[in-house]
RNA sequence: GCGCCCUUAGCUCAGUCGGAUAGAGCAGCCGCCUUCUAAGCGGCAGGUCACUGGUUCGAAUCCAGUAGGGCGCGCCA
């Protein structure tokens, strides 16, 4: 339950009888920002007073009484402007705490994506090699989004979509000749300018010798070509998805750019376009200032982006005949639409930034404005080692692959650390601080909140081996004991964690979760530190079961609400921290 | 030259749909710690929300402009 939802629309329904008609959609229930104001505070006296011709205290005042008539609602009081600041009762946290306990990791689920389809395209990188570090933030704030919108009830599709059509994959499919040749036993060399050097491609080439013997050695290219490219390409993307999921990252759907292209959706999307109007040969102006050295003035096949927003109209055609990226990009985007996706999300690296408005314009169009497609630019990671910069280099055996990094300290750590900072500000990756066991380390610190709480409960097993522990239902009565301000505090916060993911959801930001795991972390922690110095405020207390009783409940509601913010993450919660 | 993103405490950053006296961690300063439930704890101080103007009952938040930083700018993806 989300209860500022709910508060919101008990302060809807009082305003209407007061005052029938009123539009309330500006009408708002949140947490004051300062705790002496109450529990729910809203504005709907401010928002509403011109409509209802009365002064905002006034409207106020009357609101005051009708919500006082609520049951959980123990004080109003009218505030500033023309707040009206509610105050509820310990009975209604007690109860908020058994939503907790009941619904577990699952606390925060919720249905405000009503089964809408949601398209989430992420990581997409080109099967060329090895995912790098410049991947991974990419594919865990996709992962992480895909997942916190699944939370709150869209029904989602986690999508790569494969540049296999491109001139790329065809300097892969050379490279991917030339070690076949070397496996063969020939001498290579250095690698020519313009192929892929990297050692990767060498197990590849062993296998297609094994696979194909010398028949394509000494062949022209036009033999082995599609082939190579072919075998190249499911060797990469492998490769990847083995890189992806070591990282805990797993797509349902993978879509084939030359498999677009064969299949004639470009042409049949182009076609949907050119039916509108919308793409005509013209001849761009140049761009202002920095002018490419080899700019001439061309005819194009061009889209009239300009018309959904965008600078200036896009290329279509490359001068060999062949489409652009961002007419199969096109197709793409309208099959998604075609398959019942009316919300569609890109996460891509922030150096695609110049690419935003175009796609967008394309979504735009190919819909006739039925879909809306938001892209997420996930920004640069910097690599640090103890503060400094870090060097990366193959020679120095400092690693530059995504494995490696996993490999360095763990998957969860790095999706942990990659959801610290909103997807579009630059974030410093230090590999010592990752590691750390530390208040500085949000993974280790929220982590450790959630072992805490299971050491405190294996201690009461020891003490109670047949307490009903993390589970009042048999008797609810015993939560009433928990009256200190520390721990009432906790479950507030406890309780406003649906609110959080519905908002984080609405927003695509899943960072928000992290920071308020670290809020939870600490509140869990100064209140175990409260214990250090009040004994009796400590959890177990041998001579009140009762008591131990109602702050197991809370303990486990931490450890619930811990859970469930890392399930979004795709994080493991531990039970011990070793 | 144009477009997009960014600018909040010494540092790294939060800041919800425009809401009340702008928050946290680190660093700094001052205390506490023969401790246990598990990696120390508590307190203090620290601000022209880059700047200017506008919209609003109300702006860090929205709009326009200025400065600084990043990314991008027709046949790469």
């Amino acid at each position: 339950m989300n209860l500022f939802r709910y508060f919101r629309d008990e302060v809807v329904a009082a305003v209407l009888r007061i005052t029938p008609g009123l539009d309330t959609s500006k009408v708002t229930a949140e947490p004051p920002r300062e705790e002496s104001h109450g529990d729910v505070a809203t504005n709907a006296a401010m928002v509403l007073s011109k409509a209802a011709g009365m002064k905002p205290r006034d409207l106020a005042e009357a609101l005051a009484v009708e919500l006082r008539k609520h049951p959980a609602v123990t004080a109003v009081e009218v505030a500033g402007p023309g707040f009206i600041n509610m105050r509820l009762a310990g009975d209604f946290w007690y109860d908020r705490l058994q939503d907790v306990l009941k619904e577990g990791a699952r606390y925060g689920d919720s249905d405000t994506g009503k089964s809408h389809r949601v398209n989430i395209e992420y990581v997409s990188a080109n099967p060329t090699g090895p995912m790098h570090i410049g991947h991974a933030r990419g594919a865990v704030v996709g992962d992480a989004l895909a997942s916190l919108l699944a939370k709150v009830g869209y029904d989602v599709s986690r999508e790569y979509y494969v540049n296999d059509a491109g001139a790329q994959v065809d300097v892969l499919a050379r490279s991917a000749h030339l070690r076949y040749r070397e496996a063969l036993g020939e001498t290579i060399g250095e690698i020519p300018e313009g192929l892929y050097p990297g050692e990767y491609l060498k197990p590849l080439g062993a296998d297609l010798a094994k696979r194909f013997g010398a028949a394509h050695k000494d062949a022209p290219e036009t033999q082995w070509l599609a082939l190579f490219r072919d075998e190249a390409v499911a060797a990469m993307l492998a490769m990847i998805k083995d890189d992806l999921a070591g990282l805990g990252v797993c797509h349902n759907v993978f879509v084939s750019e030359r498999g677009l292209v064969e299949a004639g959706k470009v042409e049949a999307a182009l076609d949907f376009l050119d039916g509108k109007g919308l793409i005509y040969e013209g001849v761009l102006e140049p761009p202002k200032g920095m002018l490419p050295d080899d700019w001439e003035a061309r005819p194009q096949t061009l889209f009239k982006a300009t018309q959904f927003g965008d600078d200036v109209d896009r290329p279509l055609k490359k001068s060999d005949g062949t489409w652009t990226y961002f007419a199969s990009d096109i197709a793409y985007h309208l099959d998604k639409f075609r398959r019942g996706f009316d919300a569609m999300i890109d996460v891509w690296g922030a150096d695609h930034g110049g690419y935003v408005k175009r796609m967008q314009a394309a979504v735009s169009a190919v819909s006739e404005g039925k879909a809306a497609l938001d892209v997420k630019l996930a920004q640069m990671v910097n690599l640090l080692k103890g503060g400094q910069p870090y060097k990366m280099s193959k020679r120095a055996g400092t690693f530059v692959t995504l494995r490696d990094l996993v490999e360095a300290v763990g998957k969860d750590v790095v999706r942990f650390i990659m959801l610290t900072r909103k997807n579009d500000a630059h974030l410093d990756f230090d590999l010592d601080k990752a590691l750390e066991q530390s208040r500085d380390n949000p993974v280790f610190y929220v982590q450790y909140a959630h072992a805490r709480c299971h050491s405190v409960m294996r201690h009461a097993i020891d003490l109670w081996p047949d307490a009903p522990i993390g589970d009042p239902s048999g008797n609810p009565a015993v939560l009433k004991r928990l009256t200190d301000p520390a721990e009432i505090a906790l479950i507030r916060l406890l309780a406003g964690w649906p609110r959080l993911v519905e908002s984080a959801a609405e927003a695509h930001e899943p960072h928000r979760v992290a920071f308020y795991l670290n809020d939870v972390a600490a509140a869990f922690h100064g209140l175990w530190n409260k214990g250090k110095d009040e004994v009796r405020l400590r959890f177990l207390l041998e001579d009140d079961y009762e008591l131990s009783l109602a702050r197991l409940a809370l303990l486990k509601g931490v450890t619930a609400v811990i859970a469930s913010g890392l399930g979004i993450f795709g994080v493991e919660p531990v039970e011990e921290m070793r």
